[in-house]
DNA sequence: AAAAACGGTTGACTCAGTCCAGTAATTGAT
DNA sequence: ATCAATTACTGGACTGAGTCAACCGTTTTT
């Protein structure tokens, strides 16, 4: 595993080299106007409206000299130069807080306001000759990629975060079959069989494809899949709910439990009387789900399956 | 269309900062060595055997100052200073080009070897701790992310780019029917029914699977997939290549041809007698590869399927 | 009430990086 | 062959982004 890890250190840093270098060309946005890399941060900096710290609640919450410089790692000395720069050609404004007299609350002026917006869209102009040459079909996998990167990497969540849930396209059943062989693979060592297991349902679904009666939803967060459930009918009373699942790195956000009650939902609405399930006793968090959901375990199943001793369990739900 | 391309330029600035910020610190590494940003750069292009151009073979190449600076984009005049500097420390030893005496020849001596050692030591170190919270399995993602991002962003390809195939694992399959259905989809506006169809194929592949018989190889650039083909035995006799694909990506690199090539020399070497493969006519670019391989076509039938009228062609191949 | 800490400011300084002019060697045009 | 243009490198002079240390007025702590 140590071999991964420096192999991984070796591909970062050669990332590093190439994404600064294109990037780097990027800055010769700064070079034309006016403002130092510092200041431009700053001056982006002061058009935020909230900092890190979230604001009391109503008011702007305007960052005083000290916090931006915090912020953004600059010295308390240069960054009262740049303000003053700022000042001389009108982009910011310096009021001394009432509050604590030694702090001086900024602002843009309208003017500020001007230059920043042309900042940004000189800087969003040159991102966007970046990425020009991205055929338009894998923008969606760089923008994915990206993502992942931040991630991994400990991006802090935005608001952007939320879980949203789409209809199945063209591919997602692959998508699942892929996913879930491989999850189970790793985390119980199910084998291969599993995999055929779910490629049949997943064929099964579509052959058996009834509009209005049966449904598969795909739970998204910032466009990247991370879960997905099927809904489908077994009589006209009785629906399945099959192939639950959560990507490990969307775990604890409530995925599951949303895919679960959007299946109950829809159950309901199109007039089903009982939503049953198959799955595993080792399953334990899928278990959790369920119970809150309003299952009931009515019976267990012994079976040797998938490479292992496994103990099924059939859950019902009326509705 | 436009949309996504402003979307993915805000999600890239945002990268930007988050990712200048993560890895700024890891500057602190130069911090506390005696070079600068460019001194350690240019100190790296050193140790660059070859520079960008291939040198003459079996001459190490070793690069002059004007290389480097066009390489690196440093001013020529600080580049002799920081050369000199070098040499003062002895880092490195410089020695007229006896071929053009205006240029000098540039290398690390022992202990500029050394030096240069001791600095990457340190960067990876800074590296291995930047992803030291990464959990151990999702290393790969990372990996495979990073380069995503460079390739789509036009990452020169390097060595490592190099095909190679593998047989398959838990998780294949299940990708190779996402795949297709979206790349053909997305081509020839195929609809599910072809990824119904696909994951059939898949899961009787896997219930079927006799070892020795069938096969199925992945096609990888860098540890990422890009494309796949199965072996499948028909009767003791007749052996079928099924479902070769090669990702949009890696077009035109010889995939598809390297994986066509595999599945004939497992079916002679298994003894099969004949190989055969039934395709489509519009898929054109497989059907070269199929005639170079030695295919010969010998029927057409029509049909319409996954939503279209098409023309399926058998292609055999007698071993 | 004195001491310590905080927010901000000023002056003095450093040093990475740039610009320009110059020298020696080489190439190209006549 | 000869002269102009170009190339490879160098030294001097300079800029300006960023740092350090001392300082002032205000607030908090003891």
């Amino acid at each position: 595993m140590l071999d991964e890890r420096e192999a991984l250190v070796a591909r970062i840093r050669h990332f590093n080299r190439f994404y600064t270098r294109t990037v780097g060309l990027l800055d010769h946005t700064l070079g034309q106007s006016a403002f130092t890399l510092t200041e431009a941060r700053v001056l982006f900096e002061l058009g935020h409206d909230s900092g890190p710290v979230a604001p009391t609640a109503g008011l702007p919450s305007r960052p005083t000299a000290s916090e931006i410089a915090a912020q953004l790692r600059v010295d308390a000395a240069y960054l009262t130069r740049i303000l003053r720069k700022f000042a001389d050609i009108g982009l910011t404004e310096a009021r001394t807080d009432p509050a604590d007299r030694r702090r001086r609350i900024l602002s843009l002026t309208p003017k500020g306001e001007a230059a920043l917006a042309a900042l940004q869209a000189a800087a969003d102009r040159d991102t966007a000759r970046l990425i020009e040459n991205v055929p338009e079909d894998r923008l969606d996998e760089l923008g994915a990629a990206l993502r992942k990167v931040g991630t991994l990497l400990g991006d802090p969540a935005r608001e952007e975060e939320a879980v949203t849930l789409r209809p199945h396209r063209v591919g997602d059943v692959g998508w699942v079959v892929q996913r879930q062989a491989r999850l189970y693979a790793v985390e119980y060592g199910w084998n291969i069989e599993f995999e055929a297991m779910l490629a049949e349902i997943g064929a099964d679904f579509i052959r058996n494809f009834v509009p209005g009666r049966d449904f598969c939803w795909i739970a998204e967060i910032g466009g990247e899949p991370v879960g997905a459930v099927f809904l489908v009918h077994q009589d006209h009373e009785v629906a399945k709910l099959r192939m639950l699942h959560v990507e490990a790195s969307a775990r604890g956000m409530g995925v599951g439990k949303r895919l679960v009650a959007q299946c109950v939902n829809q159950a309901r609405a199109c007039g089903y009387v009982r939503l049953v399930l198959w799955t595993n006793d080792i399953l334990v968090a899928a278990r959790a789900i369920y119970e809150r959901a309003g299952f009931r375990l009515v019976s267990e199943d012994h079976h040797h399956s998938f490479g292992k001793d496994l103990t099924g369990q059939t859950w019902v739900l009326d509705l």
